[in-house]
Parts: C-alpha cells; sequence; structure tokens
RNA sequence: GCGAUCGUAGCUCAGUUGGUUAGAGCGCCGGUUUGUGGUACCGGAGGUCGCGGGUUCAAACCCCGUCGAUCGCCCCA
C-alpha cells in the first residue's frame, strides 16, 4: 500500500543482518564451537561488550593508528571514556587479574560474541562482526600451545573447513624479538629508498609489518632479510621445538611461516594463523581476507594492565568468515511433519495436535491460515518429510461406521514425503503421540489413516 | 583516510546514440482451471529510476555534489 511518510532510518554502516542459509551457516559454527571446546575442557566465560577504553589502548599499547582510529570509543554520562571490546583478549586479561581468576590458574576459557571496530567494510570485514575465542591463561607450558592449536585444528575439521593449512611461527623470547628486529630495521634501512612508500613508514613505526607486505617492491628484500632463527635463544628454540613436535604428535599438519609476525610487543614465543590454501575455494571465498583463525602467545600482556607476569595463550576466529566457509546449508531445514487443514475451519484445531507432536521431541509445520492449496504449497516448502491432512469426518468416509461420527471426529490422513523406512517410523511416532492425547483409532486396513476425537475434558 | 565499480518495483535485473503513459522474470494478492493437489491460464497491487543541483525544448540515461553499497589499499589487536 502507499508508503508511510515517516523515514526508515537505515542500519549503522557495517553492521548486517544475518538471515536464511548465513544465519544457520552462523549457528553451525557456534554449536560447533561449543562442542569441540567442550572435548577439550574450556571453560565457557561470558564478557562485557565494553570496557574502560585504558583496558583495550594499554593491552595495545603505543600502536596509536588502531587506539585512536581503529576503536569504538565513547564517553558516558560520567565522562569515562569506554570502548566497545575490538578483542577478547584484553577484557579477558582484565577479567582474570580484577576477579582473582589467579587461583584457577591454568585456566582454559572460551566464549563467542560480538566484536567491533572502526574500519571500512569490506567482504569478510565488518564494523560489528562476531568471534569464537580460546584462551589458556597462566600456563608457560608449550603443551598448552599444542593443546590450543589442536582444538583449533580439530574446530575447522569438523566444520567441514577444507583447504586451510596452519602457519606457524615462533617470536622468541623478549630478548629474541628485540635483537631480531633491530636487525630487521639495520637489514631494511640499507635499503629504504627501494621500498614501498607503506613500507618506509612501517619501517619508523612497526618494522615487523614489512615482512608481510603485499607489494612487489618489498618482497625481494623480505626473501633475503635476516630470520628469526638466527635470533632464537637456546630456550626459546627447546619452546618452539615442543610446540612443533606436539603438534606432529597430535597430527596437526602446520607449515613454517618466518614472515609471520605481531605487531604488537606483548607476544611471545609461538604466532600462527590458519590460512587457505592459494587457489583453493576456501580463498577465492574470502577475497583479501583470508586469515580464518589467528592468534598467539602473549606472555607480556598482564603486566601491561598492572598484574603480575602470567603467561598466557589464545586465539580467536571470526564466525562470519568460518560461515563463508562451510558449504551452503539448507535455510528450510525440513519439518518432519506438515500439517494441512482441508477445510479451514478446523485449522485452529491444528494447534493442540502440533503442540502435543512439539512436546515429543517432533519439527513440526503448522499453518495459521489460508485456503487447503496454500496450505499445501506451504508445506511443501517447509520441505516436509510427511504431510498429514486433517479434515471433518464425512459420509463418504465409508470406512467408519456411521455412529462414529457422531461426536464430529477428526480423519487425519498421513502422507508421506519421504522413503520407508523413515515414513513409516514417522507416521507410528505422530500416531503413538496422538494416542497418549486423543481418542485415536487407526482404520482398519488403511495405516495412514485415523479418525480422532478429543479426550473428554476433565471437570 | 585513499581508490575503483555500482545505486531502476519486495528480490534479480532490462531499459538501445537523452525523446511521448518506465519494463521483464521471480515473489505477493485475487480469480479460473486442476481436484489428492507445489500445475497452467487470466487479472491485480507495488517505482517521486538513492537524494540534491545543473545542462537541454526534453534526462533513468550527460555534468557536479551528496548519501549508500560492493571490492581493494592503509590498518589488522
Amino acid at each position: 500500500m502507499s508508503k508511510s511518510s515517516q523515514k526508515t532510518p537505515q542500519a549503522i554502516r557495517g553492521t548486517q543482518d544475518i538471515f536464511g542459509p548465513d544465519a544457520e551457516a552462523f549457528a553451525f559454527v557456534v554449536e560447533t564451537f561449543e562442542r569441540v571446546r567442550k572435548l577439550y575442557r574450556f571453560r565457557r566465560v561470558e564478557m562485557p561488550v565494553f570496557e574502560k577504553t585504558e583496558v583495550f589502548a594499554r593491552s595495545i599499547g603505543e600502536t596509536t593508528d588502531i587506539v585512536s582510529k581503529e576503536m569504538y570509543s565513547f564517553e558516558d554520562r560520567g565522562g569515562d571514556s569506554l570502548t566497545l571490546r575490538p578483542e577478547f583478549t584484553a577484557g579477558i586479561a582484565r577479567a582474570f587479574l580484577t576477579n582473582g581468576w589467579q587461583q584457577h590458574a591454568p585456566v582454559k576459557l572460551a566464549t563467542h560474541g560480538p566484536i567491533f571496530r572502526y574500519e571500512r567494510p569490506q567482504k569478510g570485514r565488518y564494523r560489528q562482526f562476531h568471534q569464537i575465542d580460546a584462551e589458556i591463561v597462566g600456563a608457560a607450558e608449550p603443551q598448552a600451545d599444542v593443546e590450543l592449536l589442536a582444538m583449533a585444528d580439530q574446530l575447522l575439521k569438523e566444520l567441514g573447513i577444507e583447504g586451510v593449512t596452519l602457519h606457524l611461527n615462533t617470536l622468541g623470547d623478549a630478548d629474541t624479538r628485540e635483537a631480531w628486529r633491530g636487525a630487521l630495521v639495520e637489514h631494511f634501512r640499507a635499503v629504504k629508498d627501494e621500498l614501498s612508500e607503506e613500507s618506509q613508514e612501517r619501517l619508523e613505526k612497526n618494522p615487523l609489518r614489512i615482512l608481510d607486505s603485499k607489494d612487489r617492491k618489498d618482497r625481494k628484500f623480505v626473501a633475503d632479510a635476516p630470520k628469526i632463527d638466527e635470533f632464537l635463544s637456546d630456550e626459546a628454540r627447546a619452546f618452539f621445538d615442543a610446540v612443533t613436535s606436539g603438534l606432529d604428535a597430535a597430527g596437526v599438519k602446520w607449515q613454517r611461516a618466518e614472515s609471520l609476525v605481531r605487531g604488537l610487543d606483548y607476544y611471545r614465543h609461538t604466532a600462527f594463523e590458519f590460512i587457505p590454501d592459494e587457489g583453493s575455494d576456501a580463498a577465492s571465498k574470502l577475497g583479501s581476507q583470508s586469515t580464518v583463525l589467528g592468534g598467539g602467545r602473549y606472555d607480556g600482556l598482564m603486566e601491561s594492565l598492572g598484574g603480575a607476569a602470567t603467561p598466557a595463550v589464545g586465539w580467536a576466529a571470526g564466525i562470519e568468515r568460518l560461515a563463508m566457509l562451510v558449504g551452503s546449508p539448507t535455510d528450510e531445514f525440513p519439518a518432519e511433519v506438515g500439517f494441512i487443514a482441508d477445510d479451514r475451519e478446523i485449522t485452529p484445531e491444528l494447534i493442540s495436535l502440533a503442540a502435543i507432536l512439539r512436546r515429543d521431541g517432533m519439527n513440526i509445520h503448522c499453518p495459521y491460515s489460508g485456503k487447503p492449496k496454500a496450505q499445501f504449497a506451504a508445506a511443501k516448502s517447509a520441505n516436509c518429510e510427511a504431510r498429514i491432512v486433517a479434515r471433518r469426518w464425512s459420509k463418504n468416509d465409508v470406512l467408519t461406521e456411521k455412529e462414529l461420527a457422531e461426536d464430529d471426529p477428526l480423519i487425519l490422513e498421513f502422507r508421506p514425503d519421504t522413503v520407508e523406512p523413515r515414513a513409516t517410523e514417522i507416521r507410528d511416532k505422530v500416531w503413538s503421540s496422538l494416542s497418549a492425547n486423543f481418542d485415536l483409532n487407526v482404520l482398519a486396513g488403511d495405516d495412514d489413516t485415523a479418525m480422532l476425537r478429543p479426550l473428554k475434558k476433565p471437570q
């Protein structure tokens, strides 16, 4: 009809309304994560969606672009600067410190929910998106890294995601990292003028990032840049060896990625990303936002939040990105039974039948209104495994005796749209469920037709 | 913040070198047909052609601006 004079407000840039097959895929990712995290005995934790800006600013440190440009920050009425969480890790670290979770250490935590980053939207990248997250806090052992990665690997497999490989690197301990960083700066400074414009800036701000520059000009200098391995302390090397041999023992495939880095200083030792193989189906589905799951060990984080040094390792993965890779689950998952009222007058009566079957665990499509023809079409589009057509007893129902009609029973006709033995299974389930609540007689010689009377209502 | 492409019915899109009442398919609603049935046919509702300026006798089409979307760059905790 005529449009309202009111303008419809539009959604915020970078937010999404997920519906249909996408929503089913999203739910599948979350459900699978919840199941797998229990196998590894990660405990569920619920976190606030916002924190004092300080929580994220201090954990992220002096990487100014992130704090000033990439976070959703605002002042509350008391004048405090608050920020919608741009990640889970900092909030979990804060909770660990403020709630005394040291008493549970080492503690394995899992959560999921919305994450906010003030960025330009593009494929697989939104301002509000959703992550699953797993952290092990208070464990310094490489076995923690292994278990965490094994869980990630199993999750991806159970999601049915193919063509994604674990890229693994070590950033060493604090001393290793500093020495390597110094050597990289020296190496790139020597060829500064030949680097891309962006990398010349990175040289000052974040030299490690030059290693994953996409610019061709930078690639050749990256190839012969100093390797972290030359700077690894014995301890750091032993740690990395323990991680890799543990992964081998757990049957997790991985490949070394010497250029995989983390910009933030609190990362130590293990850094990893699951990335689609080049040319794979997964790669083309994700566009330029290719990482599917990433994380690392952040032994230096707690101190930046004023806590005692606490080793920790974790990962996060974008639910939407994973959902893009899980194939195409059907939107209209099938109903076991769809009801059709052959006479629209009796449509309301179907409510009680549907309610009983649903309480017994059946998935029922039940129409609200419409002509029989429309109800039939609706039942079809609900992919019902079987239909039940309900109608009044009539004189043409010669199989029944006349006197049975005196209390105006319903005739239910069961019409399977699936194969045996499934069809019989559903039919028997329906008949037995309804028998417990109604006077139901299956007609002799026709298992698919039943006459049904309401039970006498109690006074 | 930068760049490219795009913006016509609920959805997917046509709209020829600017030229009269803006179209199709799908979906939706109604009717006929069918009558154990998601068919076929007929009809209907629904669009200030993102918005605002400009050029022109004339603009969905050309120009400028603006908003929005998509993809990429930067960034990526």
